[in-house]
DNA sequence: ACTGGCTGCCC
DNA sequence: ATTCTGC
DNA sequence: GCAGAATGGGCAGCCAGT
């Protein structure tokens, strides 16, 4: 197969919306692909070079990219920004640029180059074999070329729609569970789709579980209430939801691997853990899921997130070990000596957990009780926030672990969530970005917002919003900016970052966000000396504030009241 | 030796 | 992470 | 409700330019 017929495949699949007759053009290229050809044809399909756990990344996004189309066509790299941010999307400006013919290159021999890009080291380097991949391709195929190397491919298809088209391929959907089933336990759909050409349905049902490769996360739904998870699950398991990183750590005898929520390998960064795992646990072969987070040992105090992200780290890992030791909450079990857990109910996999486990330092299982009582929950939910934990989570008893899927076995709550209007912010508009792919067509993707801050009389940045508009009020929201468009930043408007349109500062709109964090980028109760203050988790909660004026937003003090009324760590 | 721009990945 | 949209 | 694609703050690492 040439890169020319995937592209024409890729060029069908974004015409389309139906994700049916998506899965049908999939089969189609599914049935075409050779043996050999299948695995990267999935790949690619993804916008992937491989799956995560391997750790393969281009290291590529939009402006090197820009510089290498640049250089490839002698367009000037300004022309090519410029054309960029009309489109919106970076294969398309490619294809507007390049007029020259492709080499009709294979498949095989594109992603060859592309996985060369990916391994090559030195940003010159890495420009130079672009520019030579871009030159034998035509601009019809760059454009998927490029979106595949930048990370938006935007073709609305994603790993369940592949899995659909595989289990076309077999015929019919009945074969569907098993071929999802293999993906979720080893998380290479290329390899599964290699194995069922290969070898059919038998080889797909061989898959089972592995020490080595990750399994596909569970995810959890969310609600806004307690009431509503006791609708949901009657008597079920409440657990705490600490604020770190998710990890998926495999042990087989004194050999760990730890990987990432996103399936990244992660295993050289803690050493802590790996140590608690080799020493703590008994078992000798067996995968545990749980919550990460740093704590201070002496207090017991968490930290926190800004100060756990920073564990996740190449250099100076045992440094960092030391001053911010790891505590992994552990809130379930895969697999256990050869047996596959993930197919047990929660409540077998938390008794065998806490079997297993030895409250350490390192190591412990998560907080959790059994509850069919709302008002129980919500007492638990109130310690849980002040103490400074992020919420909690609620699980059904009696169900599996439900890899790869998100759905209501678990449910979260945080605070954020309650609607209540006591925490949300009133912020001032002062400029917009043009946005990508979808949103470039609406010719705004997002804002820029600011607090007040009466003593100068000037508007200090405090986030970018992006989400919490519909697309018609999106349109209507720029409509409206356009009209107040300026040239240059207002001089009341205090702000380190760049828009891609200035606006006078009128409009107030409220937004939510689930923590007020200290911020390098943002100018909202910046000094010399201090860094100022932002917003975790921005959304707009409300269009346009007619009733207010930009002098009626929240002030720098107000933020800073609200910072400091937040619990900062907790003690167990 | 240092720094700022860029990138990928945590949430 | 949150949110919106098409199916 | 699912799946996918928009979007957020902010951390460390890489590397070219100084």
């Amino acid at each position: 197969m040439t890169f020319r017929e995937l592209s024409e495949y890729f060029y069908r699949l974004e015409q389309i919306t139906s994700r049916l007759e998506m899965a049908d053009i999939l089969r189609d290229l599914l049935e075409r692909a050779k043996a050999e050809e299948i695995d990267k044809v999935v790949y690619l399909t993804l916008g992937e070079l491989m799956p995560a756990f391997r750790g393969v990344e281009f290291g590529v996004s939009e402006k090197l990219m820009m510089e290498a189309l640049s250089k490839a066509s002698g367009v000037k790299v300004k022309q090519v920004e410029a054309l960029y941010k009309q489109k919106g999307d970076l294969g398309e400006t490619a294809q507007g640029i390049i007029s020259w013919q492709g080499r009709g290159l294979s498949l095989v021999r594109v992603y060859e180059e592309l996985l060369d890009v990916a391994r090559t080291r030195g940003t010159l380097d890495k420009v130079m074999k672009l520019i030579n991949l871009l030159k034998g391709l035509s601009g019809f195929e760059a454009k998927y070329a490029v979106r595949v190397i930048i990370g938006r491919l935007r073709l609305g298809v994603g790993d369940a729609t592949i899995i659909d088209a595989l289990s076309l391929t077999m015929g019919d959907k009945e074969l569907k569970p098993y071929i999802e089933r293999a993906y979720n336990l080893c998380s290479d759909l290329g390899l599964v789709a290699k194995r069922l050409k290969e070898g059919g349905l038998d080889a797909i049902r061989e898959f089972k579980i592995q020490v080595g490769y990750p399994i596909r996360m569970a995810l959890a739904e969310r609600v806004s209430s307690a009431e509503e998870i006791i609708q949901r699950l009657r008597r079920c398991a409440i657990e705490a939801k600490y604020d770190g990183f998710r990890l998926q750590v495999h042990k087989d005898g004194s050999k760990v691997e730890i990987y990432s929520r996103n399936l990244e390998p992660m295993t050289e960064m803690f050493p802590d853990v790996v140590k608690a795992v080799i020493g703590d646990i008994k078992a000798q072969s067996v995968i545990l899921e749980g919550e990460a987070l740093a704590v201070n040992e002496e207090t017991g105090e968490f930290y926190p997130f800004q100060v756990t992200i920073q564990r996740k780290r190449k250099y100076s890992v045992e440094e960092y070990a030391k001053e911010y030791p790891l505590r992994l909450f552990v809130f379930d079990l895969l697999y256990l000596e050869g047996e596959d857990y993930t197919v047990k109910p929660y409540i077998e996999r938390r008794r065998a957990l806490e079997e297993l486990l030895t409250h350490t330092n390192t190591l412990r299982a998560s907080e959790m009780f059994i509850t069919d009582s709302v008002k129980e929950v919500e007492a638990f939910f109130e310690d849980a926030i002040t103490r400074g934990l992020e919420g909690i989570m609620a699980k059904r008893l009696d169900a599996p672990y439900t890899a790869g899927s998100r759905n209501f076995n678990w449910i979260k709550l945080k605070r954020s969530y309650r609607g209540s209007l006591a925490d949300t912010i009133d912020v001032v508009i002062v400029g917009y970005y043009y946005g990508r792919g979808a949103r470039a067509k609406l010719g705004i993707g997002g804002i820029l917002v600011a607090v007040y801050e009466p003593s100068t009389d000037t508007f200090k940045t405090i986030s970018k919003v992006g989400s919490g508009f519909t697309e018609e009020e999106w349109v209507r929201l720029k409509e409206m900016l356009d009209k107040i468009r300026l040239d240059h930043r207002h001089p009341r408007v205090d702000s380190l970052m760049d828009v891609d349109v200035w606006v006078e500062p009128r409009y107030v709109i409220t937004v939510n966000a689930d923590e007020i964090t200290r911020s390098p980028l943002h100018t909202a109760g910046r000094t010399l000396e201090e860094p100022g203050y932002a917003l975790r988790f921005p959304r707009a909660v409300s269009f346009i504030r007619e009733d207010k004026n930009p002098e009626d937003a929240n002030t720098v003090e107000e933020i800073i009241r609200l910072y400091q009324l937040q619990k900062r760590v907790s003690v167990e």
